[in-house]
DNA sequence: GCGAGTTAGGCGAACGTTCGCCTATAATGC
DNA sequence: GCATTATAGGCGAACGTTCGCCTAACTCGC
């Protein structure tokens, strides 16, 4: 590796103080415009680059944002996930930060993992996402007195700052859209009750059954893990119902589990969309490819990762952002699951 | 934020010079015992923290190691991708390094990003995936003399360090799977012939098929792009063909190909395994959940992350790894779309 | 033509480490 | 008991910036 080009050495050849060419870079000074043109070319000549190392220990700022995320025991796979981590590192990098990734280490002391990381100026804020009730994580980093937003809420009465998507109203939507095509037995396929997330989603439901005045049987509340396999074997007991209690419609929580769900609606020899309506939730990828497509609720994740970004550096530049809870509303997108006319997607 | 705690603070409080105690702490110096308790409590009463940026101002080193990937446009998720960054984070952590992103932007000029990152002293090493032939981020970042590693080849002459997987060995295992099974007209969905890794896995099949003295229709061999959809219509065409020439085994190259393949399999009315073997790719999440199962190669992806990091961190340390170049074997994991008895999986 | 205000740019100091060299004291050999 | 070596720990310097203050020169009004 060549050596190091400095200050001083754009400096010499400028013929000007070393600190003189430092405020021309950052524009904090006024020079003649010909000591600036000495500058810029001694500069291009020499390819001189700052040295970051030494900014972050003048500054006392790393420029870097920490991401925590819980990587997925199961080997599920989180598209949302991976759109939001890509959003937020070209969103930070537009503001000239970059990202540093440290996953939720199961093993580890939470705290100690986070001081360090503050402490020694790794980073100077950070980005959570997987946020659960009573998340330990944000309180701890506010202690820290480090700016920290996360995607997802906690529901706790922390003011903790965050970006979130609407998944009530998300949820409700999809249960009104099923509603319009006719459907009134309607059940749900959620999350255990300790999935913040998953007891949000649920209360849309309630919303819009509410709403419709239509009545709930206990039976079709089914609060279950996995993915697949969670929704083949949940349908398969919903379908075992009696048939005035059968339901004609099963929105769900995630993409995956009506995968399992349309499988076992198949199985069952039912036709998909005109005699059982389905919905996911996320809108993977696969939603849209496999057939018949599946009518799910898409979360603006691009946008969550640009206003999570957004109003970190507010807060990362010392000012208070407009809002420190944002909440962004999905949207729904109807393909062949949950349509009556479900020939079409025969081939 | 509290006033930042220093070597000095240390120093003060445990009554020694304050470079004893950077000595002392890095075992860089023989002290009395009394003397080595007294720094350890001064650090510990003072939570006392190096400063990264003084670190690594001094010692020329940021302990960042850049990560770049190819953030798929189309919106399609990669698993592997995804436990392959999980891996290199954590296994990188384990020698104090931390991963920073940037993801591959399409309409910016690569050679400026690297010299950027390079000459700014923000990263000491680089990890690229996603490589294509003729990529030309190693060489790139190689010119810079900063140790690059990568996941997958470029299939050029260059000797560029990489950890790959044998998706040739992988390929004819599932091939040679098939035949056992006692399939002989067997198809492949591949990749087109500017994708590296789609090249090397159908050499495999060429290889299992030549092995078993098998005869190819060049219909078998299809190459096209897309994941469920193009499964899904390659096999219409498959199927399509006359009686005697129709395959009774498609093998793929991704899962998600896969299973457009079983759709348009029980499209046709026939059955996936007994009629019609399948197998996929890189063993999703999805395809151990899938009715049927999906048979597939795993490749072992934690293994090569954990390669990839180790062999950077013996380059970053200034010395040679024994293998510039590894090549990891994948395994085959049967489930039920490629056996007989397919029962088993309907309910 | 002189004092006041303005401007270009210089200069010392500091951020918190690590490194190499130096010195005082203790231990050892004879 | 004196010269010699080993050892504990001190000290100055440097890594490459940014920041605030300072000074010299130049502008302007009268």
């Amino acid at each position: 590796m060549a050596k190091n080009v400095t200050l001083k050495d754009v400096a010499r050849r400028a013929d000007v103080s070393y600190q003189t060419v430092s405020k021309v870079i950052r524009n904090q000074i006024q020079v003649t415009p010909e000591v600036r043109a000495r500058i810029e070319s001694a500069i291009a000549e020499l390819d001189y680059h700052p040295n970051s190392a030494a900014q972050n220990l003048r500054t006392q700022s790393s420029h870097l944002i920490g991401y925590s995320w819980q990587p997925d025991g199961q080997n599920h796979s989180s598209p949302v996930l991976e759109q939001f981590q890509h959003s937020i590192v070209e969103c930070a990098e537009d503001f000239g930060y970059h990202i540093l990734l440290f996953p939720q280490r199961a093993n580890r002391n939470l705290d100690s993992i986070y001081e360090e990381l503050v402490h020694t100026r790794r980073v100077d804020g950070f980005i959570l996402s997987s946020i659960e009730y009573n998340d330990p994580r944000a309180p701890i980093i506010q202690r820290l007195n480090v700016p920290v937003v996360s995607f997802g809420r906690s529901f706790d009465d922390m003011d903790t700052p965050y970006v979130d998507v609407d998944g009530r109203t998300g949820m409700a939507t999809a249960v009104r859209h099923v509603i319009e095509q006719g459907h009134q037995r309607i059940a749900i396929l959620g999350w255990p009750d300790t999935s913040a997330s998953g007891t949000d989603r649920l209360a849309g439901y309630w919303d819009a059954m509410a709403e419709a005045e239509l009545p709930i049987d206990p039976k079709w509340i089914v609060r279950g893990k996995g993915e697949i396999d969670y929704g083949y074997e949940a349908t398969h007991q919903l379908l075992d119902l009696p048939e005035k209690r059968r339901p004609t419609a099963i929105v769900t929580v995630l993409d995956t589990i009506a995968i399992g769900v349309i499988q076992a609606v198949e199985a069952c020899g039912l036709e998909v969309g005109r005699e059982v309506a389905v919905t996911g939730f996320d809108d993977m990828p696969v939603a849209q490819h496999m057939r018949p497509g599946l009518t799910t609720i898409r979360q603006p994740v691009w946008d969550v990762g640009k206003a999570v970004i957004n109003m970190l550096i507010t807060f990362l530049s010392g000012e208070q952002p407009a809002a420190r809870q944002i909440l962004l509303a999905p949207e729904l997108v109807v393909r062949e699951s949950s349509l009556g006319s479900a020939q079409e997607y025969r081939a």
